[in-house]
DNA sequence: TGTCACCGAGTGGAATTCAATCATCCTGGC
DNA sequence: GCCAGGATGATTGAATTCCACTCGGTGACA
């Protein structure tokens, strides 16, 4: 699978996100520029108080046109969330094209990277990131970060020989809540990320999956079975 | 200061949640009133599908009450948080007080079991805990991890001898950024909370303070200095 | 000329306000 | 001590505002 596996068809629960799939192309251009919107808004105002009249207008179109592609108000937020995640995707991608890659640490330390990327580029991401909230069925914010450990898992399987299995997505993700926590605490106070929350992240990252995964644990294991 | 010391006169940021200070010993039994409807109602309807006409029926009393107390509705929901979280800080006094603390370990311990227990009892904490950490102005949440983890810091310090300064207080409250993360995690979907996740939980706050504060990382401090 | 996109006033329900009313406290005269 | 009655806090709920969402009508593309 190599590593654009990470690359998935989509969330994993690929719910019904837009009302009408645009037929003409410049459709196409109204519903990234109603993200966009959605973004800048989410941005300024917060999360709860966005309104569908605030996104139509900064998109430049009108309240119906929000809805002509988007059921209600948090389809929008999901749909920029997803595009989002996407684009975390392709970045991690990216990211472990760009650098050469000697051990599964690598790897994770370029999934960081690319958070904390996004993190600075992305208008809104800071907000809507994995801890995207919607109304009780907010499942696909867990399940996302499920989901991202799972094609992490399999990468990591594929190219450093992990052992696969549950203990691995399980640690994985729980290497994400903990990724996801401190990053978002990195940014919280200051726009450009705390560098000293992004270090320990890197080091509680790096720590806790060498418990496990060290070349050291590895031979442990090897050695045992 | 003894163990005490947790208890703070309030949150970091006494934040303006009440309207206006009940002075009539009678309105004090309502804001309280206030909250245990909105605790009620949050756990039977979900977040965002309570109205503020629900709790003011639960409570028995008009609309106009909780706008006297409360600024707005999300302003309700903050307060369930609050009173949770001081909640939280006796539980975590009391549970301290009840066990023989033999190492700063088992002082975390108590913390984690603490916060464990609240998820458990606290009506409407595990929903509120989840969706007050909504998007942008979690701002409160951050103080308060700090305040509590700077409390934590003077408990160590002064019952185990930890070095004070600010890398503890830094390192206490990444350590509390994971475990709210780990720990929301595991009651996301399970509502008494998923052992593993809590096993988990316990397990890195040891390994990552460990790495500071273990007796022999003391030790090689002591030497070095 | 038939779809496709778009618009924006209109609808309903929830959030919030506020003027009127009730309850409690306080003060001073007895 | 006790009580009248003004002052101030507390409560009420109808009226208002706000906001998500609908829908009939208007232009734009093929």
């Amino acid at each position: 699978m190599s590593l654009g596996g990470l690359l998935g068809e989509g969330s994993g629960a690929a719910l019904q996100q837009v009302r009408t799939e645009p037929i003409q192309q410049r459709s196409a251009a109204r519903l990234s520029g109603l993200l966009d919107a959605a973004a800048a808004v989410v941005d300024e105002v917060g999360f709860d108080r966005i309104t569908t009249a605030m996104v139509a207008e900064r998109a430049g179109a009108s309240i119906g046109t929000v809805y002509r592609y988007y059921p209600d108000r948090v389809a929008v937020l999901h749909a920029l969330h997803e595009r989002a995640v996407a684009r975390f995707r392709q970045r991690v991608v990216d990211e472990l094209g760009a650098s050469t890659l000697t051990s599964w640490w690598d790897a994770v330390d370029c999934v960081v990277t690319a958070f904390v990327g996004l993190y600075r580029t992305e208008a809104g991401f800071r907000i809507v990131n994995f801890d995207d909230r919607d109304g009780a069925p907010a499942a696909d914010a867990v399940a996302d970060a499920d989901f991202f450990a799972r094609r992490l898992a399999d990468v990591l399987v594929n190219e450093f020989d992990l052992p696969s299995g549950d203990d691995l997505i399980f640690r994985l993700g729980v290497a994400v809540e903990m990724a996801d926590a401190l990053l978002a605490r990195a940014f919280y106070s200051n726009p450009l990320g705390d560098e000293r929350f992004i270090a320990e992240c890197r080091l509680v990252m790096r720590d806790y999956l060498d418990r496990f995964y060290s070349p050291q644990a590895l031979d442990l294991l090897a050695t045992v079975s």
